[in-house]
DNA sequence: TAGCCCAACGTAACCGCTTACTCTACCGCA
DNA sequence: TGCGGTAGAGTAAGCGGTTACGTTGGGCTA
């Protein structure tokens, strides 16, 4: 059986809130005692029981976090950078994921509410903020990473996705395209923000914001290669076709490449292509990817230091925070 | 606040054990009162405090999971497929990372202990089974997967190694391939089993294993592709030089490939390769590559299976479950 | 020397739920 | 008619901590 603040106790001749007090650094416990308690911990290798603390004090050390996908490597590794954070200050990580489907989602929240986290991480999947809003019930703080409700007074972590999206058309300016398409997604604030960051661009280079090169599509996150290879189908059927085209992730980028190859045209020469996330394998592809890379590991400090600012003060205002994202221009663009 | 067993006791005149055992679908309570209560329950949206149960009746319905790199898409997958079977067992899922580093892992395992997860799952990192041992003294059931320690008496679902070393070669033996060499990792398992089918593979079709051909690497699974990449720049100064190449897993072969095509050869036509792990991208690299897939859903199913056993009866003789894997051949051995 | 305060520790209640027993009718049966 | 058995409920005691207050005794001040 696990060691109890009640043996230690029993053992010292002490009481268990003595005990107790000095496990939590309570200053009103004398020298002598509090190393005495303390060796005997140790001895013990005394462990406390999560589950009695929480139940006591209302605090758990664990924090929630809701992806919609682990096996994007933007959330493993999301994950990864906040774990190390956590585990560096003693809190524990529940993870939860939604499968991009908002019903999951919300019972999944509901769960980890439940389980008494302390804090609850989410990168939300639901299409608009009422579908969201019955987590609201509860006064457990909560940040959302990644994707953000624009009329939700909520913390934000994550990329400025407008910028991410002037950043990768700009590129595509400088390197002299002159048609620049888009394959964006849908119902997500990623896809808003770097559909406008795109326009944007566009226009401040005095480009016309074409319609017809603007493709927003479902599913991008989970198919995004047959996604992608689909869109490149279309705006490759377009004349005059786009000479260039800035996909919303890496994996419509590789679909976007592979039809524009099985079209018999070349990248960089007749298509360059931009992707979004640098994924590891980028190098490797048949066409090394540019790509917008996020610095997922900021990130996950980013947001690990922000929970454990909530966790010390859970009522604040609401803040958000971007994490500088840059290109990686490889052959897709700079071939 | 959260609505309580007492809540719901006092709105109805009964008493809390009562309407706690309504909630565990006691036998021994009215059918009467039994639908009272449920109605009741409904309504306010009654949800259990998970830290209460699990005091008082030492099970939380958690279960604690120690990968070494969530990174890596293997663990991804895996999780990910865990979590769903785990989701329609109410069962929450606690992540921890060992970042390939026996202490951390160690450490991750007391504190998941502490939170009284009911199971344990690992794919262990620890490079003998010595300190892996002294977990030892908690009777909370746990299992690995993935890696194994062969002289541990514990439960175990994973792929086959031998096997999935000795499809590989056979494959590369089965094109014609007469020079196969294999680098391998170190220190787990899944290295010395793939280690052990290349040789089986090669011994039954009377070939020689030639030491030299033969290279086990560190870092395999966090730097595979420079590890890749190096040890195949050393296999290709030998003369002659090996005409083909079973890897470790995928991001060595992608090293491996790497290395072969700087050096002015070609894949496959002078080296074929064979990775393990069948990565998301394999279809869009450089050279699309051939690989044994694990079929981590299955994986993911068959763990989450276990578990449930586990939880429902702690001990049990301790089983050896293989998940089969199959080889996805592709250009870089069947250019 | 009375009075007070503070350092150092202890007491009791409680967090929300489960577990093992106890209690009370009421029924059937000999 | 009396007895045991049983269905349907309740009681009390924890699980291992924490929290808000008490309680001590000794040193200091006036």
């Amino acid at each position: 059986m696990a060691v109890r603040l009640k043996d230690i106790a029993r053992d010292l001749g002490v009481s268990v809130v003595t005990v107790s007090k000095v496990l939590r650094g309570n200053t009103d416990i004398g020298d002598a005692t509090r190393k005495r308690v303390l060796k005997r911990m140790k001895e013990l290798n005394y462990q406390p029981n999560m589950m009695a603390r929480g139940l006591a004090s209302g605090r758990t050390y664990t924090v929630g976090l809701v992806v919609p996908d682990l096996v994007h490597p933007f959330f493993g590794e999301f994950a990864k950078s906040l774990g190390g954070v956590l585990r560096t200050n003693s809190r524990a990580l529940i993870l939860a994921s939604s499968e991009e489907d908002p019903e999951i989602e919300r019972q999944e929240i509901r769960t980890l509410l439940n389980r008494g986290v302390d804090v609850l991480i989410i990168a939300s999947c639901q299409a608009n903020l009422r579908n969201f809003y019955d987590i609201g019930d509860v006064q457990t703080p909560y940040l959302l990473f990644d994707r953000n409700f624009p009329h939700l007074a909520a913390h934000f972590v994550g990329s400025d996705d407008v910028l991410v999206g002037e950043m990768a058309t700009n590129h595509l300016i400088e390197i002299g395209r002159k048609r620049i398409a888009h394959i964006g997604g849908k119902n997500s604030s990623p896809s808003f923000d770097r559909l406008r960051g795109y326009r944007n661009a566009l226009t401040a280079a005095d480009f016309p914001v074409l319609d017809n090169l603007i493709l927003s599509r479902d599913r991008v996150e989970e198919a995004g290669d047959a996604v992608g290879f689909q869109a490149m189908e279309e705006l490759l059927k377009l004349k005059p076709r786009p000479d260039a085209v800035f996909c919303y992730n890496d994996l419509t980028a590789l679909g976007a490449i592979d039809a524009t190859l099985k079209a018999g045209l070349r990248v960089p020469e007749d298509v360059a292509v931009v992707g979004c996330g640098n994924l590891r394998y980028a190098n490797y592809l048949r066409v090394p990817l540019s790509s917008i890379d996020h610095d997922t590991t900021a990130l996950g400090h980013a947001v690990g230091q922000l929970v454990m600012e909530l966790s010390a003060k859970p009522e604040q205002e609401p803040k958000t925070l971007f994490v500088p994202s840059r290109l990686v221009a490889r052959e897709s663009s700079i071939g």
